[in-house]
DNA sequence: TCAGTTATTAGAACTATTCTAAACTACTTG
DNA sequence: CAAGTAGTTTAGAATAGTTCTAATAACTGA
């Protein structure tokens, strides 16, 4: 079987270079074809390599119609049963992965045991509250970081995961 | 029982300012009197309000003589083991969070269910290698994160961490 | 429509970590 | 230095989050 690391290629090879890494909030809705009529999100699905089955429709529906969000698997469970739409718990882990392989969500480790899938795949960085668990994108185009020295050698760049954490 | 948040509380309350967040590489070391012989670590424990118990000076010899480290609770718990001095798993785990809450260690979350004690707690930031689960510590005191926006609204800053995620 | 592939599911399994409560050990006081 | 007591350790159970298994169901192309 596949394994985790394998699984992420597809994510970590859209990485771009440190020039790159100044982040925008601008770019971050530029896909607002996204949020479209689960049609729309049925083709989007399909350019990602994956059947538009019942079950990734209406994970997707509730990812990707209104805004950005950042999303734990439970709490996406959690939703689709409220929606009266019924997806397994494995499969929302399963689809999750997949659209974070496909790269239409990002995942941000904030703490052992949360990891958050973000729908804004543009460069952006991260607001953390540890006190209550929330996560929040930044609200500035403004932020660079200068002076990153060169990745080890015989390794590239993947990903450049800026967290700030804040508490109550 | 103490909760998790609640048990974080010595760790970000040393949180620095933006301005401190240049990291750099010649604050490392500033703490060499922790690579001391037992007795030294023993006084160090004491000083952070913990008991040296045979248990904890073990871990705290693996951890703090010698240069600095990045650990896993199961990876120092093997160390212990094969060095005749045995601590059981859950040992290493109260000692781990005990250092890192009174400031001896950082946490640091690199994906779900991955997370590295480092015992470099000067101000300083990471590589990861995705492709062999490796943690680094930046090789330079040039990294400078410019234009970071204010913290929420009634929050304080706690830490900024940054991780740049490379692959072979 | 039908065969073949792919996806979903419930529940078991797994991994990392924490909890429980009994046994033990270090510090303190007399 | 002998108890007392508060803090510590431990094995094993428990928990949380996630992945696996293998049987069933649903898509898709011809």
């Amino acid at each position: 079987m596949q394994n985790r690391e394998a699984r992420r290629d597809a994510q970590t090879g859209r990485a771009g270079d440190f020039a790159s890494l100044q982040s925008g909030i601008r770019t971050l809705h530029m896909q607002d074809d996204m949020s479209g009529t689960a049609p729309e999100l049925a083709v989007r699905l399909r350019e990602a390599g994956l059947r538009p089955t019942r079950q990734r429709v209406a994970l997707a529906r509730l990812l990707f119609e209104g805004g950005p969000r950042h999303v734990t698997a439970e709490g996406l469970h959690a939703e689709v049963k409220a929606a009266r739409n019924p997806v397994s718990l494995a499969t929302v882990y399963n689809a999750l992965n997949q659209f974070r392989d496909a790269g239409l969500l990002r995942e941000v480790v904030v703490a052992p045991g949360r990891s958050y899938f973000d729908t804004n795949t543009g460069h952006h960085h991260h607001f953390f509250v540890e006190t209550d668990n929330e996560l929040h994108d930044f609200p500035s185009d403004e932020v660079t970081i200068a002076g990153l020295p060169a990745p080890p050698k015989g390794t590239k760049l993947s990903r450049v995961d800026v967290i700030v954490r804040v508490r109550r």
